[in-house]
DNA sequence: AACGGTCGAGTTGTTGGACAATCCCTTCGA
DNA sequence: TCGAAGGGATTGTCCAACAACTCGACCGTT
């Protein structure tokens, strides 16, 4: 009788995850503490040094621990841009429809970012942002307009003065689909276009415009939804073609 | 001179964890296919099984792999809601200014919602939506009020029809937390403000009243961002005058 | 024929031990 | 004073063995 149907029986290193986690939450182990050497913290916990391992990996590749080797395994900082890395890993993995739902998610934020910033910004902000912007107008091939974009929006996005909103637009805004997006744009021709949006959204910020940046970082977004939607369009029909 | 200053020579487990990563994102394995067994992979990618275990148990923890033993390792849906909840578990995490950093973003994300819910919740959705309205009325100990106010807002998220919203909104708004803040409203007698604040939301979403959903509900998840800021403040003062 | 239990092959879970690779600090020499 | 060499400590990797579990095939009963 040990149905218990419904989540599967907790491994040894899921047990050893849930402890570890709950030694840094309740604040026994805090950002930068030292953990005990693998081997005696695998007889606290009462598992093997193997087992043990795969926790210690897990919870190193949610950048929770930072294992150096031949030193110690340590508590990392924990601040947001670290820990919402493992964010960014997984939306490369969303596809199809939960795409554009993730596009729509990054509208909502960016036009925040933008209407923040643009009540934020200072002066060496909207430099900075200036020269972004100049370096997309001159950018020859897509990889330096992809450089020139994330740059832009990273801006900002730190200029909205919010870390988590900052590291999590980071991490919802994949390189990859930026790269897909300028390849598409360079292909239709429209890159003056996309260019002539952010420049709408600089002037915007720069003018200390909360409200004109708000919307001029929706269009933006939205134009690049337009764009996916279409993509995501054609792949269906050449699949139903093919199939 | 094998100095590589920057970022640690990389283990051969993690990649391990970028190739598995590499042959999902290029389609090669989509959600629910089989992986080859342990044994197997670890051959093919050129590592030993414990090795290999490692990178399993880290894509595993993400939830873009899923392990049954006995069976076989299974690469999972990849729906968001899934995807999303390792950062739940990150979003425990993040303390101190970083918890209200998170709590400007929940409330971005909550007014979005309760905009898009307003102009898309149909009849079953405010059904719903009452009845966890009246939950929260009816709820007598914080447990019930905390399992009443994630219901509500789970409702709202859902009818924003929008599947990255409503598992993002989901991650970053944790249970602990709320028992947390209810427990603070117990105590300073703020409940039935607390429940008007849901009222208020609740009528503007059935009556279909966009900006007035978005309006009330930033003001309810303002609220609770100065109870936060509150009780950082006395925890600073009591850890400077313990210092 | 339908049902239920048993058994076995296949796969993941866990452990122990051994050695390699790396880091940090101390010591020693120029 | 500085640099190199050494040594202790810690993580990285591998192997081999067995336990725990799942699923399907087989078989006997009804």
């Amino acid at each position: 009788m040990t149905a218990r149907r419904g989540p599967r029986a907790p491994s040894v290193t899921e047990d050893a995850i849930d402890k570890i986690r709950e030694l840094i939450v309740s604040g026994s182990w805090g950002p930068g503490d030292r953990l005990p050497k693998e081997s005696e913290l695998a007889a606290q916990l009462g598992l093997s040094r193997n087992s043990l391992r795969e926790a210690v990996r897990a919870l190193s590749q949610l950048r929770v621990l930072e294992v150096r080797q031949g030193d110690g395994t340590y508590v990392s900082s924990l601040e947001p841009d670290l820990l919402l890395e493992s964010t960014g890993f997984i939306s490369h993995l969303l596809l199809g429809d939960t795409a554009l739902a993730l596009y729509e998610v990054r509208r909502i934020l960016e036009a925040a970012a933008a209407s923040l910033a643009a009540a934020r910004i200072d002066d060496e902000g909207k430099l900075e942002l200036g020269r972004s912007l100049e370096r997309m107008r001159q950018a020859q091939g897509v990889e330096e307009l992809v450089e020139a974009d994330v740059a832009f929006h990273a801006v900002i996005a730190k200029a909205a003065g919010n870390t988590v909103l900052t590291s999590l637009l980071a991490s919802l805004s994949t390189r990859t689909m930026r790269v897909r997006l300028w390849h598409g744009r360079a292909a239709d021709d429209a890159l003056d276009e996309t260019r002539e949006e952010h420049r709408r959204i600089y002037e915007a910020i720069v003018e200390g415009d909360p409200e004109l940046a708000r919307a001029t970082a929706t269009a933006h977004i939205a134009s690049g939804e337009r764009w996916l939607r279409a993509q995501l369009a054609t792949a269906q029909t050449a699949e139903a073609a093919a199939g």
